[in-house]
DNA sequence: TGGACAGAATAAACTGTTTTGCTGCAGCCG
DNA sequence: CGGCTGCAGCAAAACAGTTTATTCTGTCCA
């Protein structure tokens, strides 16, 4: 036992190092790095030998040494509230194939929860000298997580959210939520609710508030009322959808012939528990949402597409493009959104 | 001032490093490296003056060093076909719990497609020496990659799949599948399809394969008859069950009145499109999956529940005991499973 | 025939930690 | 007062790479 104990602290015999291979080869330990990096400076005939002999002891270079060498880990760290909801798996999904391609890691940090529901804390400790780059995922930061984040001095990108001083990548979630209500207007709908995400428990996230807000500006443009009594909240999940249109039709009172939802998972909720109230979609009801989600498709949802994936890719991109000293290479873009009308949306009732 | 100049000068990576510290509270290196892990050895008076120390310069230990010095990176790698689907960033989610709760790191390897379809090869200079032990997640994998696998000596252990020789976690896909099917019995139902998973293109990958047999002995010692032409492939996604139901409808001769779904996307796919068609759930045809997945609530379907954040996480548990020294804690065990009856199956129409 | 020059290869320094002997030093007992 | 114990703390040797400054070949040309 203390032997095996003292084996595995030490990474005593367990693998083979660049002296092993430099020693087989008769080459120095200088040579067989440049060799196996494909590095110039090495002959063709030296660089065959050693490539041979690495392959023959399965030697793979030790990522702690060369990283504590160079001071490059060749990981990524993407920084997640939560990982298996829609919008952030396919972020992760986006991020990975950037990454594999490049040969980086991806390390993930997920944060369970957002705002005051925060479960977890990010600190420097937890990336600090881990990872070259970070890439965060529409989170909602404390000012405290903020201020660590700055003082990581490594590039840095945030997808899919507003957040003070940094670059982002996302869409014009103004114009995207403009567009889904105009939508509903151009129906006919005047009586429209809106299901809008989260909002005071969320600090520096702004996507909640500016669906909110391009909601407003386009009733009032239209000369339409927003009444206060059809402003829901949701937290963007299935189930705060389906609470919502309970609440809305318990409540006494005329009922929207429409409404529009921050997030194809809450328009989903909804549609489920007005089918389980008798309510038609659409019929009696019509329902936008934003995302268009994998489940989209096969309910016939109208919503407003948008490519996570797509958006992680691109800002992966960015970063490893800086690591490798295009200067500038990280900056905030927009990220495109189409109106795709389906099954869910319709003339109001007559 | 003048050591940081001199320091960026030499190439010095940016950071304050164990020596600034040592040298600020006047110890050496070792009493710093005790006094920060908490190790012994070290006089409280000592400790507390290092800690202020450290803490004022904003001093974190490089992982890259402490890596190369212990031989041990505290990060545990996740190997996954698909982050997006259910099962996968559930299980995800459920071994980040863990890791971090442990102080451990977790690195994702994305292998984009399995079987047949894969996109990426596994292959041991992928995580070789990066990682200190290794989760699998329902892959198929093929023979050259187990091959790797087998190769790298760490702790490994597989999660909702067969793996050859390897310990893992998961339902009893057998006795999950039973159930299902012996619930639609019940229910009076005779005439019963199939929607299995994925079969010829993948390896060692043997759970479509169990819950296929556990299918078909179902049906045998009921005394039903399997019809072939009732027998559909998917892939476990919503499509695929969508696809499944049209090929099922569009063939001339009589319809089952019952489904048997591998899976909840899958069964989901199925009852959106019946819907389309104009067949009712439950009256017409009563749908039972495998899973139940974050909408079966909403849907009302009825599935045999499973939770693979809870396998992850008990997986990721072994897998850390056994680096802590506990050895044996990697072993196979059996994660239960539940019948969910909900709103999708009922008995057959007289 | 000697010197400049280029390319290939090396020795040695360097990255930041952990860990192992080893050295002081204080307290205690005989 | 000398020897024994034990605790704190230190110097130095790993760990496995990368990188710089240098040496060693030859070759070409004056």
């Amino acid at each position: 036992m203390a032997r095996i104990t003292e084996r595995a602290q030490r990474g005593g015999h367990s693998g083979v190092s660049i002296e092993d291979v430099a020693a087989a080869a008769g080459v120095s330990t200088a040579t067989v790095s440049r060799a196996v990096r494909g590095l110039p400076r090495v002959s063709p005939a030296t660089r065959e030998k050693i490539l041979d002999v690495a392959a023959a002891l399965g030697y793979v270079a030790s990522s702690s040494a060369s990283g504590l060498a160079t001071g490059r880990t060749k990981t990524m760290g993407v920084l997640a509230p939560f990982v298996s909801r829609w919008f952030f798996s396919k972020a992760i999904e986006g991020a990975d194939r950037e990454l594999h391609a490049r040969q980086y890691n991806l390390s993930l940090f997920n944060l369970g929860g957002h705002g005051s529901n925060r479960e977890r804390l990010f600190s420097k400790t937890m990336v600090y000298k881990q990872i070259d780059a970070l890439l965060v995922l529409c989170m909602a930061l404390t000012p405290d997580e903020l201020d660590h984040l700055q003082k990581i001095d490594i590039p840095l990108i945030v997808v899919g959210g507003h957040v003070e001083e940094c670059a982002y990548i996302g869409i014009d979630d103004y114009a995207a939520s403009s567009t889904a209500v105009r939508h509903l207007i151009d129906l006919g709908h005047r009586d429209i609710a809106l299901l809008h995400g989260d909002d005071e428990t969320d600090l520096n996230f702004d996507v909640p508030r500016v669906r909110i807000l391009a909601f407003k500006e386009v009733m009032a443009a239209a000369g339409l009322p927003v009444r206060p009594e059809w402003d829901e909240w949701g937290d963007f999940t299935l189930r705060s959808g389906q609470e919502a249109f309970r609440r809305l039709w318990e409540r006494p009172g005329p009922k929207p012939t429409a409404i529009f939802c921050a997030s194809d998972e809450m328009a989903m909720g909804v549609i489920f528990e007005a089918a389980r109230a008798g309510v038609r979609v659409p019929e009696d009801l019509s329902v936008v949402g934003i995302d268009d989600h994998d489940f989209a498709d096969a309910m016939g949802l109208t919503t407003v597409r948008q490519r996570p994936d797509e958006q992680a890719e691109l800002a992966t991109k960015m970063l490893l493009d800086e690591l490798n000293g295009v200067s500038g290479a990280v900056r905030s873009a927009v990220a495109p959104h189409k109106l795709i009308v389906r099954r869910t949306t319709a003339a109001p009732p007559s």
